[in-house]
DNA sequence: TTCCTTGCAAACGATTTGCATTGGA
DNA sequence: TCCAATGCAAATCGTTTGCAAGGAA
């Protein structure tokens, strides 16, 4: 299980991480890394690019986003919206999954104890083997109302 | 747990779905309905437009798709490439989950064993409570090289 | 007749790309 | 110096919408 990186360890990762593909980890990139990890889950170009820490053009945001995601540093998801996503990679954060709130749309990240995600990866290598599928990795999604929304939505119906 | 319809009883289950919000269920819905019923996996709003089932325009299709949609007689998905993909809904299939194939993109439905999914259910219940937050589903990819791909991917390797 | 549904084309928003400029090794 | 990285603008692609025509109740 991968640990997750301290903060100044991280970068020091990323960029030998690029280096294998012989790519500079220059300042731009060093911030999106920067910012991604400070975020609470994933993040859209535009979220990034509008970041006060940058405020750099969203078509260059786009570009930095996929050499690093290319890189395995980021990973890509799409919310029910359809817009893309960021995260770090799981080898540098530890293996995580995924809140989203039907009513907002945020996402956040959950931590999964040990013995629930072997009982997950026992699950899915089962069911993943029987469809003659060669299972590298799954992603799980609990959907629901996040604690924010359900206290405004019961006020809200308290109220009409 | 729902019981994925019989093929005649499909419609009419939808037909009375849309009833209950006054929509129609015209031939184009139905045949909507029909060729997504076929697939083996959610469809997006080109591949299904340009079944020759029914030729008809994209806008028209995500037309159809988002009023299905809204009835909840279909739901969306966003795949790797962000781009909506549909399928029935779980009420009226049975509840299932996903293989997606990291190579070629394919995304294929996969039925749970029900001690598998009363299993998965309790860690998702558990998880979602121990974070504050109101469970309503859960979705799982299980990430992976389906059975084409692996062969073509072991060939290639050979060859070169 | 009166709405609902559909087709077509234009509009939109997210993402990608071409090209000239900038900046670091 | 020289190539990678960046900014800007134009191009693409998926998706949505306005409007006029066609169809069913």
């Amino acid at each position: 299980m991968a640990t997750p990186a301290p903060s100044t360890e991280l970068h020091e990762l990323v960029r030998e991480q690029l280096a294998a593909d012989e790519i500079r980890y220059t300042t731009g990139r060093r911030s999106v890394v920067a910012t991604i990890q400070m975020a609470s889950g994933p993040r859209t170009a535009a979220e990034l690019s509008r970041s006060p820490r940058m405020a750099v053009p969203v078509s260059s945001m786009y570009r930095t986003l996929s050499i690093l995601e290319e890189s395995d540093v980021l990973r890509k998801h799409h919310g029910s919206d359809g817009v893309g996503r960021y995260e770090l990679a799981e080898w540098l954060t530890g293996h995580h999954h995924h809140l989203v709130c039907v009513s907002c749309g945020a996402i956040e990240d959950i931590e999964v104890p040990r013995h629930a995600e072997s009982e997950l990866k026992t699950i899915v290598d089962s069911l993943g083997g029987d469809a003659g599928f060669r299972v590298l990795d799954h992603v799980l999604e609990i959907e629901g109302v996040c604690h924010a929304c359900d206290e405004r939505l019961t006020t809200e119906s308290r109220s009409s």
